[in-house]
DNA sequence: ACGGTGACACCAG
DNA sequence: TCTGGTGCCACCG
């Protein structure tokens, strides 16, 4: 298998996994490398969710980062800033640090799927 | 082809 | 807490 289809396999297995995410709830880029069994690659979530169009049926907004804030980016071109607005209107609150409360939130995987 | 870059994470101080 | 350094590895010019 080439390394291209393994990358795109891989890209399809996160999309396939954030799609499970529920709304109210969010997964860290950690947790799902992690999940996907790929721990420390937690990069390519950030790159496979870049991919993703705003409007897409992914909810790519549940994905944020280890210490449960958005990660902004000027490439982001404003998409880091509808994160917040989408995720607060699945009722998720921010603290006046930027973050939310991953113990509250973070998205607990039925192990049994 | 190759080196800089980055929607990350973790650790030391 | 916060900051800086390090590990990681696909992406892109």
């Amino acid at each position: 298998m080439k390394t291209s289809d393994r990358q795109s396999h891989f890209y399809q297995q996160i999309y396939q996994l954030v799609r499970k995410i529920p709304p109210g709830k969010v997964a860290t880029y950690g947790q799902i490398a992690e999940l996907l069994g790929r721990p420390r690659h937690a990069r390519q979530i950030g790159y496979a969710l870049y991919r993703v169009a705003p409007d897409s049926d992914i909810p790519w907004q549940r994905v944020v980062n280890a210490q449960g804030m958005i990660s902004h980016s000027p490439q982001r071109q404003g998409s880091d800033d509808l994160q917040r607005i989408l995720l607060e209107q699945e009722g998720i609150t921010f603290n006046s640090q930027e973050k939310l409360d991953l113990r509250r939130y973070r998205w607990q995987p039925d192990l049994l799927e």
